[in-house]
DNA sequence: GATGAATGAGTGTTCATTCAT
DNA sequence: CATGAATGAACACTCATTCAT
């Protein structure tokens, strides 16, 4: 994947610490006024910088564009491993992977919906690095289920179709937010499909498991 | 609502065949461009007029994508009461809503995914509209859940989570479709969400209502 | 002078009756907005015709400004000579035919502002047509003013800038129209005015002339 | 006044230069062609600058308007007052002021008529911005006929009526200088049209002391 | 490294004019 | 003669990007 955005700068902390003020900048404003009707010089403007430094970092627009979705996908895929971290039981290990997810989109519902409305706004090869990205995070996902269908307690699903309905759990808050905060919490959202899943996916072996699970 | 778009021209019928002339060719390039790169003489080109032409019909660009997302929304708001007309059990009923839902938008995913992408693109008065129709759609869903659970099939849900989780999986093939079209059918993904879904909500007694259906 | 405005109509009485309905429709509006600001479809809507019939009347919209423009001047070369038509002593005809003047301007001075304001506007032909006549006009108070020196009454003055002077004296009126309407009448303007100018043009032959009529 | 024309750009001194670049370029071009027939493109052009470049210094077309017809009736209020600056006898203030306004408008008599074409094309408040501006150079006048008519040298005549007639003698010039230049100079113009003034206004002791200072 | 003035290509929109009906 | 739908050239204005300082 060619998609490493070049920067005419060689310190390269002084590049992250920059991009970062832009990237911020720029995803507050692409959120509330959406790629095309935000403006280079109020990204720069908002990060506190002039509208020419920011092409010292970033050759485009688009460039910014996509260091912001980078920076969203980048954080399912820190978040997601650190929830599993301390979980071995593969029901857990889903169940934790499932939460995390929901939880990472629910802190910024915006940055989610950016995804979603701003992929296409990139050139084709960014859009590839884009959809990679999020092809990543869903083998997160689809470990975590074949796992638990390799134990017993899953029952032998098409894992990937599994996984995505699992992003569009966590998604479908971001994508409905609006009206979801209005009648629901996230938490109750989140177990609530959580439990759908799992009724359509355990095994006898796999509810017996989790009644032992609660038990103990 | 006062979200009628102007036209200069009286003539009804013609007014309704240049617009969806445009309608047509707009849709086509925001799916593939997105409304902002999408100039309004390709709009008027592939229409196969000027682009003053555009202008008797409509007030701004901006009204030609109100005019596409529209016609989205009322497709859906046409085809799923087309489903239901001599269907009667409100199983089968909700089971029909589901697949029409699913099969409208297979039918133009891109479409879904513009109003996903560029609803906000709109001034505030016709977003507000957009999201009226939305609502008026689920409000079909709704109605059929409520029924179910009236007649004592469904268990006693939060019906608008629920009628939710259905919009979602029907978008749910828009937003995915480009994945999901690898490894899967439109049908065997309805009916495998539709299963998940029923699994969730029947009551014992709509178990067995939907098993003396199948032995009929 | 080739300024006569084509028109592809050939019944000349209609060609009249139509430019009138257009002319008046345009001068109120061209008044009110201003030539460039002002639409052939407006001036049509406002004329109770259809856009494209003004095409049969007329070849542009400049053309229009012409019309509109000579029916102002041809207005002064109405009514001035009307004035005198009675009036045989010159220095009674010079006071009628500044008053005359005066009353022309003060009946529509948008239309004399008009004429001030967008003669630029026209073509250079036409422009030069509109200033010929506006000579004319102006040859009716040399001439007024020429008597009246070889009859004695008046000095010999260069006639020409005192005819600008009276021309000035009656659009000023409607230059500052909107001012002088505060404080003054157009009567007392014009007789202040006459006043001003007998005082610096009559000899003393002139002025017992003048008492002597009077006295009468 | 709230009519302060915004610039993006800060630096005093730059906005200053470069907005007399653009205000001299639109001047001509204006007074040619009109305000309407005029492109921003000519204008940078003529400024030798880039268009864009105007939409830095000015927030619209009509912002340039309204910049050169402040600048017209800035000289007018710059040079009146520098006139009579070592002047102290009022009837030779008063014509001084009378000269000395001929003069400034005989210098560019273009933008004296710019003026009366073009103030109709600028927003509403605006238009008021630059009728008061007018007002204070009437003022200008009317302070020296004042003070003429208290020292007992003119006679108690309507004094804003009397400061119009002057106005309308020095515009006069602008409206009608294709013809005058014909036959007259601006001086002998402004002479003669001061003497017809004088004559109306001196009183027996103004006469006497216009007498006496010539005599000196 | 940082600034922000300058560029100029690109776009939505208007409107005089034409012409099929 | 009359209509008004259709055309398309023209224009104000924006904004990503560059580069001299």
């Amino acid at each position: 994947m060619s998609s490493e955005v070049f920067s005419s700068v060689d310190d390269t902390e002084l590049v992250e610490r920059r991009r970062q003020q832009v990237v911020a900048a720029a995803t507050e404003l692409y959120g509330q006024n959406g790629f095309h009707k935000t403006t280079v010089k109020e990204i720069a403007q908002l990060a506190g910088v002039s509208a020419g430094l920011i092409y010292s970092y970033v050759k485009s627009k688009e460039d910014v564009l996509f260091l912001v979705l980078q920076s969203v996908l980048e954080s399912y895929a820190r978040e997601i491993p650190k929830a599993l971290e301390d979980v071995t039981d593969p029901v857990q290990r889903f169940c934790a992977a499932v939460r995390a997810y929901c939880k990472v989109v629910g802190a910024r519902p915006d940055a989610t919906l950016l995804a979603y409305r701003e992929t296409k706004s990139l050139g084709a090869e960014q859009q590839a690095a884009i959809k990679q990205m999020e092809l990543k995070t869903n083998q997160l996902l689809t470990r975590c289920i074949e796992d638990a269908i390799a134990a017993g307690y899953f029952r032998k699903i098409n894992v990937e179709l599994a996984a995505y309905r699992i992003v569009l759990l966590a998604h479908g808050w971001a994508l409905k937010a609006w009206r979801f905060r209005q009648f629901t919490s996230l938490a109750e959202y989140t177990e609530e499909g959580l439990d759908l899943f799992l009724n359509a996916m355990l095994t006898p072996k796999g509810w017996a498991h989790c009644r032992g699970e609660k038990e103990q």
